[in-house]
DNA sequence: GTGGTCTAGACCACT
DNA sequence: GTGGTCTAGACCACC
């Protein structure tokens, strides 16, 4: 069954700060939370959101300083690419979603604008 | 954080089987599994099913022969105003997580329209 | 001080590996140990283990079948690569540690041949 | 496995001492700082810092004037002859390793003249 | 205070 | 059996 899928929670967190990025919440060079601050604040364990946190950093979104905490990189170029990498992702998933109910690509674009047309004021 | 709360699981398995009527994989007058046969299959209570399907029926999405089973409905109205509805909250979220990424309407096409151009063959 | 120096233990048993891999006791496609068997040999926790397998995995090294176990990579451009460049950190490192000694490199190549020939017979 | 094997602290103590004169830290005729002050610098027992000292006094490295202190052995000989075992050591061990990776002799001197070319500006 | 590592033990999913 | 994830709690190193 997918109805519980189980994306693993350090994945998540990885995606949430990764939304937190790209949203501008947390800028390049920018201190995070603390990495007990953030389990509290996840409920989560520390080390699970440790797991995360390390990925990030060895893909170089982060980088850290023993004794004062995790920043955002400030390689402007990595982000921008990060950005348009995770945006990638969440369109692919948005146009296999619509595949799946059987909107094909040609009629994609066709829907979007319609969509837009008809809350042109939310 | 959202990746701890709990959807109950009885709308979980509405979504479900939401998802299984909009993508035909079940169609409209079909007999759906027994509700013993989706509790195995889904490892949730009986009774947990039953209250998703009490539900989905009371919106007249499904509808129970006494003794015989439950059944997708064959208004096809309904369906499809069920499925437009569906699709439209699927647009919704993904025009509000571009929004929130910095994506205003108008380059929201633009990059749909590139996106499905760079994936031509997958 | 560093006489007591720290290198963790998940990357030491990556560094085992490795020289498992290079010296040819671990062939590209083959089975490693369990992860559990490797932790009992290696006495460490499990954890530790999976660490350093996980890290290898995601440097295309290993590779795991869910339920079966991890293996080598059969990628022999990638095993070519990672053999160079264990040599060369090896050979680094010798260089630096000569160089500490005060053997700089004009006089390094002169002492090694010069070992191998008070060695020729060992 | 050898990551867990531990080396007695204080024959650790010694070869850190070795190292230390090797590398011209610590000179000919020069005075080791006081048994108290090195126990605190390496985080160790006094016992345990006295017991290397003697070891290396037994072996000539070093001499006691009582009241004074420890001081380095003012033999040049001697001195140059423990210089030539450490290193010697120390290629024995490469040349081991280099071995087990496949690089016989001949091939030795040859990847280490390479690796010096390629950086020679380090 | 900060992050980094390790352990022990539990539970899950795949085969 | 296999690996994968998560937790709780401990200890260390840096600042």
């Amino acid at each position: 069954m997918d109805f519980k899928d189980d994306i693993p929670i350090y994945v998540q967190i990885e995606q949430y700060l990764y939304r937190e990025i790209i949203q501008g919440n947390l800028q390049a060079g920018q201190k995070l939370p603390s990495v007990r601050q953030l389990a509290v604040k996840l409920t989560v364990n520390v080390n699970t959101v440790q797991r995360a946190l390390q990925e990030m950093n060895s893909h170089g979104i982060l980088y850290t300083k023993r004794g004062e905490g995790n920043f955002v990189t400030e390689d402007e170029t990595l982000l921008a690419q990060m950005r348009k990498q995770t945006m990638d992702e969440e369109l692919a998933q948005f146009v296999e979603n619509m595949r799946k109910y059987g909107l094909e690509r040609d009629k994609l674009v066709q829907a979007l604008t319609e969509y837009l047309e008809e809350h042109d004021n939310d």
